[in-house]
DNA sequence: ACCGCCGGGTGCC
DNA sequence: ACCGCCGGGTGCC
């Protein structure tokens, strides 16, 4: 039958398909597994093809097959262990080609050449997943028989079945036991039935998140209760909980045992999952997952780690006598978003003192030193996960990918969690000795989360998306019995989880005073409700104008503005000073044009609503603004003009994309909507600042010690209340982002202070700072309004409530009524709703994400 | 004998 | 591979 196959007769309606003209490229296995469903996928595409969407991916039935070719691999394989079965399309004998790899990626035979036939047109159109298992025969010298399961979506099933069918192939019904375990249910396929059942019962949504809240919670922690003390050189006293990670941490760093599922066996070892076995010990991972809540613990102990390990594993304070080398590397890099590089550069600061120093390189900013030799001489690089995948990805210059490294420390590592993103890439193909992993949230949607962080940690076989997905992911999500159970022993064995609630010893670790939420409704006075009311008319005949032509997303950035300005006239009419609408599309000059997408990028990126890159679905790296007005990360978008090229789109609009329209936002400037103050203008009052000055006084009568963040999105705003605050006689202090680093250590340290005389308040814009910021001397806090994304608040609110607040936190948040914050108020309860719930549910598409945001849009305008 | 049968050479795709 | 397949040697009983 084959030569049919070859000829592409019987597939005349399959187009391009086997002609011999197309080039083909060399998947690896799990390349091919992880784009099951994705072929023709593009982003915008609302025809519901998923990407990646292996979870609802079926069992059709099983197949026996022989492997061929033995004598000439080295692969081998043990009875009932699991094998890839990956296409070969460019073998010079057989287009046609499966190969057979055994868990170790050495490859074992290939598919005899009949049933190889039936596989290529299945797998090439990613009609189906092929997975292979050898039941038994691993011994054979010629031959070996496989049994292959075939996975797929419902709707591919019939084509499946037809294509088997015409190659004289009929699936089996699934065989229970399937890939567990070695209790294999005979050789024989027995009699066939032509519905094969699905092959397991999913848990609800509510039920997989019960059990993943246990996995954490539950772990017993005994051997992660001993304590260490930290290095003498770091003169800081550490808590009984730091000390206990610090032990843990440094016996992870020299760990000698077998990682996870790996047995010992007659001079083997076994992984138990797979059944494979090696001659040589497998590695553990040096290093793990501190998926830890507490921002200040954890930027201590990570620090405390830091020190007290290069003492302990003789890498850094005696260093002087050792030669470095390319296997006794010196250099930690430590990855962090922006938002907390700021952080790490304060504690290697603070913790700098005569007897220890480290050599710290900030690996950030236009002039960074791109020389590896410089880098590898450091003790501590530190850069973000911008850079490292800037370099990474549009020039093939990253000095950080020449250099192995003693320990790389993702920080807020839960920043890779999207596998295709730019970012996780470069990440992944970064070379250490040692990985940690800092996260709090190592699992925000779905166990898929966690791929990207066991594979940055090396665990083997996890690495490669195929195991981990057949060993894992799959047995988790389709509720296959002991799925939980091994996912858990995995986190156990390479996480420390630390939360809040977290006891030792049947201790709490952290006692936190109360924190309470009030809204304080603010009511505007007849002359800002008349501005107010104007301005809301004008947007309101807008959007509706663009919703009714149909482009709304074409106007999505003018339509932030819109919302924007609202905002602003809910706080005060002075913030409102852009008022030059930009919906006028005339006959502009390419430099009138440029200027108006820089403008549109710089509202969307600062209109505070966190946007994400539609391609990675990520927060935007390196921004750059489309003709037709939408923003993406540059890597991104230039990966995909050039898989799309000659004719690149828009995945947003479908509109023409080339590289030479794309305009860059120019950077690090500070990116605040109310540029162009006008300090001539004479100072007035607002509502919302009656209500705060009110607030503070009564306040201050109360107890004049007590100390306040007054926080708000907008600078601007900020600047504007300075004024009463200084008339009333109050000592302010200030943090925005657009401070120089030591003026903010100043004003951190100046209001942290208890001195007599100690300013009360701080003047604090919402995103400045990261996690790791401290304000615990406040325990009043004034948010003055209100944001689109409620964990941007609690991240603030957290700043002050956190280890070392001694009273009650009272948080009051002024809402303007019958205003677009309410409107916010309203999406923020849905939106926390919504992450309550959202475990295990679908990654939503960059479509399904503009959707969300134009339902938001409407609600926030009252449409 | 344009067969059958024998036994050696050979062997993935 | 203790197979299948190939192609050369061979040929009544």
């Amino acid at each position: 039958l084959s030569y049919l196959w070859s000829k592409g007769s019987v597939w005349g309606c399959l187009p391009n398909f086997y002609t011999g003209e197309r080039n083909y490229s060399h998947n690896s296995p799990s390349e091919f597994y992880s784009s099951l469903g994705s072929e023709g996928f593009s982003i915008g595409d609302t025809s519901g093809t998923d990407e990646e969407d292996t979870d609802s991916a079926i069992l059709y039935g099983t197949l026996r097959g022989s492997i061929v070719g033995l004598r000439y691999y080295t692969g081998v394989v043990n009875n009932n262990e699991m094998v890839a079965l990956q296409r070969e399309p460019n073998n010079p004998y057989d287009k046609n080609a499966v190969k057979v790899n055994n868990v170790n990626g050495d490859q074992v035979g290939h598919i005899k050449k009949e049933l190889a036939a039936a596989l290529a047109g299945i797998m090439d159109n990613k009609l189906a997943v092929v997975e292979g298992v050898v039941p038994y025969g691993a011994k054979n010298v010629f031959t070996m028989p496989v049994q292959m399961s075939f996975w797929g979506r419902e709707e591919n099933k019939e084509a499946v079945l037809d294509q088997l069918k015409m190659h004289g192939f009929k699936l089996a019904p699934p065989l229970k036991e399937y890939g567990f375990g070695s209790k294999w249910i005979s050789g024989k396929n027995g009699p066939t039935y032509s519905a094969p059942v699905h092959a397991a019962v999913h848990l609800t949504a509510e039920q997989l998140k019960s059990e993943f809240d246990k996995l954490f919670e539950d772990l017993k922690e005994d051997d992660k209760t001993c304590e260490m003390e930290g290095a003498e050189a770091v003169g800081t006293l550490l808590l009984p909980h730091q000390k206990q990670a610090l032990a843990w941490m440094v016996s992870r760093e020299n760990s000698n045992d077998l990682p996870p599922f790996w047995e010992e066996r007659n001079n083997f070892y076994y992984n138990i999952l797979t059944n494979f076995a090696v001659k040589e010990r497998p590695k553990n991972v040096l290093g793990g997952i501190l998926a830890d809540d507490m921002g200040l613990v954890k930027i201590f102990t990570k620090f405390e780690f830091f020190c007290t390990n290069c003492v302990c594993a003789s890498t850094f304070i005696q260093s002087a006598e050792k030669k470095y080398s390319e296997d006794n590397p010196r250099t930690t890099l430590i990855i962090c978003p922006l938002s907390v590089l700021s952080n790490w550069i304060d504690q290697f600061e603070q913790h700098t003192s005569q007897d220890f120093h480290l050599n710290v390189y900030i690996y950030y900013g236009s002039d960074r030193n791109k020389d590896p030799a410089i880098l590898s001489d450091q003790d501590v690089v530190l850069t973000t996960y911008n850079i490292l995948a800037t370099d990474y990805g549009i020039r093939d210059d990253s000095p950080l990918h020449k250099i192995k490294w003693l320990r790389i420390v993702l920080d807020e590592g839960h920043t890779i969690r999207n596998p295709n993103a730019q970012q996780t890439k470069a990440v992944l193909s970064l070379e250490a000795h040692r990985r940690w992993v800092l996260t709090g949230t190592p699992i925000q949607n779905s166990v898929k989360d966690l791929w990207s962080l066991i594979s940055f940690l090396k665990l083997k076989p996890f690495t490669d998306r195929e195991w981990w997905h057949r060993t894992i992911q799959r047995p988790v999500t389709m509720g296959t019995p002991g799925g939980l159970r091994r996912l858990q022993s995995l986190i156990k064995s390479i996480t420390l989880r630390r939360t809040k609630t977290s006891k030792v010893k049947g201790k709490p670790i952290l006692e936190l005073p109360e924190r309470k939420v009030l809204i304080q409704h603010v009511t505007l006075t007849e002359e800002e409700r008349q501005v107010y009311q104007s301005v809301k008319k004008e947007g309101k005949a807008a959007i509706n104008r663009f919703f009714s032509e149909g482009t709304v997303l074409a106007h999505y950035a003018d339509i932030l503005g819109v919302l924007l300005r609202l905002r602003q006239l809910c706080c005060h009419p002075h913030l409102c000073t852009n008022t030059s609408s930009s919906f006028s599309a005339g006959n502009n000059t390419p430099e009138e044009l440029r200027q108006m997408l820089v403008t549109k990028m710089k509202l969307v990126l600062s209109s505070g609503s966190d946007e994400e890159c539609a391609v990675c679905l990520e927060s935007l790296t390196l921004p750059v603004i489309t003709h037709c007005a939408h923003v993406f990360c540059k890597p991104c978008i230039y990966e995909v003009i050039r898989s799309e090229q000659p004719n690149a789109s828009c995945p947003l609009c479908r509109n023409e994309l080339r590289v030479e329209h794309l305009v860059e936002c120019p950077l690090e400037e500070e990116l605040d909507s109310s540029n162009g103050k006008k300090d001539d203008q004479e100072w007035i009052s607002s509502s919302k600042i009656n209500a705060l000055m009110h607030a503070l006084i009564e306040l201050r009568k109360e107890n004049p010690t007590t100390k306040c963040l007054v926080v708000s999105q907008f600078t601007t705003f900020l600047s504007l209340i300075e004024n009463p605050l200084k008339k009333s006689g109050f000592a302010f202090t200030r943090l925005d982002g657009s401070m120089a680093q030591k003026k903010r250590v100043e004003a951190i340290q100046c209001f942290q202070s208890s001195q007599a005389g100690s300013p009360t308040i701080m003047l604090l814009s919402l995103k400045a700072g990261g996690v790791g910021l401290n304000l615990t001397a406040a325990s009043r806090v004034f948010l003055m309004d209100p944001a689109w994304n409620p964990a941007a608040e609690d991240q603030c609110f957290d700043r002050c409530h956190r280890l070392g607040q001694k009273y009650n936190v009272i948080i009051t948040k002024f809402i303007v009524k019958d205003s677009v914050e309410e409107n916010m108020l309203k999406i923020q309860n849905k939106k926390r709703e919504l992450a309550a719930g959202a475990f295990a549910t679908k990654k939503p598409s960059a479509s399904e994400i503009k959707q969300t945001k134009i339902n938001e849009i409407k609600a926030l305008i009252d449409l």
